[in-house]
DNA sequence: ACATTATGTAAATAATTTTTAACATCTGGA
DNA sequence: TCCAGATGTTAAAAATTATTTACATAATGT
């Protein structure tokens, strides 16, 4: 993997659909720190695979619902 | 994350039903090496999110379709 | 005013993923 | 037979993701 194409996501709001969930408390759904999901939801950097199924988990939804690939052509 | 969860995938199939492409034609599609797509087909370990996106892609398919999360519960 | 909760951020460290290089076997075709 | 392509595997190094600790601000409720 070279390049580093964005790939967004609507997890702070789906956080505050879901019942006005804090990161803390998605943080120990997932079993990761809060600080982890801060920097996702900022995308500072992307998660691994296994956590992206994990928190779209939570909210019910599919990995695409939750992570947006911007697809450059 | 600690616990790890089986995600199971099914790009060995996914690579022989399109036009039996190899694992370094794929690898090259993506943008990594031989040995990512290896290791990654045999589940040694997790592709990043990213990662999981562009092999999706190559086959016109959801991450969901390639990859197969195993909730324990 | 004080305590608590939620969030932002930074730095160092740990853990996991990816690369690179190497060597192996197997198969099909020239 | 020989060569090339495809795959398996291992080891060390590099890159990226995640944890931990710490300190900051803002908002809310008592």
């Amino acid at each position: 993997m070279q390049s580093r194409p964005k790939i967004t996501n609507n997890i702070r709001h789906l956080r505050f659909t879901s019942n006005e969930m804090s990161q803390n408390t998605l943080a120990s759904k997932v079993g990761v720190t809060r600080q982890t999901i801060a920097t996702i939801e900022k995308a500072k950097y992307y998660p691994t695979l296994e956590l992206a199924f994990l928190i779209a988990r939570v909210f019910n939804r599919e990995i695409s619902d939750v992570f947006k690939f911007e697809f450059e052509n």
